[in-house]
DNA sequence: AAGAGAGACAACCGCTGTAGA
DNA sequence: GTCTACAGCGGTTGTCTCTCT
């Protein structure tokens, strides 16, 4: 199929790093017009740049509420944690993390978190094998490290069973569910999700609009739904401690 | 001082998804 | 159902700056 967006007239559109004028232009235009229709805005304002470039030069740098530089070492952690738990699903990552972007994310990762990561992955190893070399080419998703794209998480039948009667469910949404909570799955355990349904929209959790997770629907009724009193406990569990007590549970592979 | 190499980051490219005609 | 326009995404490239020799 023919696609006009991957394709603009190449000899009318200017290329390379935006000047203070071009910036000064598509500021207008989206004050103007609001964001969005940007194929338009080279027609509307005489500026020689392709719709695709003005709407990355807007979301990524021009934006009122975008935060430069200096990415914090809480920001950093989220960064390492979410990218362990959703891979390089940079928009979604960015999400998370009020005031980044996907591009800056995304950079920062691979220039500087994805050694760090690495490095520590090595270090762990090396710690638990002695100097044999960690040829590691089956990675277990639940317990390495390095970044596992992975679309289902799965609450193992054991764990849930031993949970159930003996911890607050309230503690962490993934220890366990209530027994009373799981109308419609029933003997369904392990059952399976998709992490993305989990991550709330920020603006439903009122701490930093950083990461917090919800149970989903078919775990239960309403009341398996997660207030944001919880969402910042569970949060400050996640970000301070391992959200995820892999060591203590023995995870099938997916 | 100058050239090479590495690092950082801005920008582009190719593709998919989706809404609307 | 098909086509088109456009938004959005992730991977990649280009370019600038810094450091080292």
């Amino acid at each position: 199929m023919k696609r006009k967006g991957g394709h603009e007239n190449q000899d009318a559109v200017n290329r390379g790093a935006w000047s203070a004028e071009e910036d000064q232009i598509l500021v207008n235009y989206v004050h103007l017009h609001g964001e969005g229709k940007w194929g338009q805005i080279s027609r509307r304002t005489g500026l020689k740049r392709g719709g695709k470039s003005c709407r990355l030069r807007w979301l990524n740098y021009l934006k009122p509420d975008i935060k430069r530089g200096n990415i914090s070492s809480d920001e950093e952690d989220l960064i390492i944690r979410l990218h362990s738990l959703l891979g390089n699903r940079w928009s979604l990552i960015a999400g998370r993390l009020p005031g980044r972007t996907d591009n800056e994310i995304k950079n920062y990762w691979n220039t500087y978190l994805r050694k760090k990561v690495e490095e520590k992955h090595n270090d762990n190893n090396n710690m638990e094998l002695g100097i044999e070399s960690p040829q590691c080419t089956d990675i277990d998703p639940t317990k390495s490290s390095q970044p596992v794209r992975c679309n289902e998480g799965m609450i193992p039948t054991v764990a849930l069973n031993d949970s159930v009667n003996t911890k607050d469910w309230t503690e962490n949404p993934f220890e366990s569910t209530p027994p009373d909570h799981h109308d419609g799955c029933e003997e369904g355990f392990p059952t399976h999700f998709d992490l993305s349904d989990l991550l709330m929209p920020q603006e439903d959790c009122h701490f930093n609009g950083y990461a917090c997770v919800e149970l989903p629907q078919h775990f239960g009724d309403e009341s398996c739904g997660v207030n944001d009193a919880m969402c910042e406990t569970w949060y400050d569990n996640w970000k301070n401690e391992d959200y995820f007590p892999l060591d203590d549970v023995d995870f099938p592979l997916f």
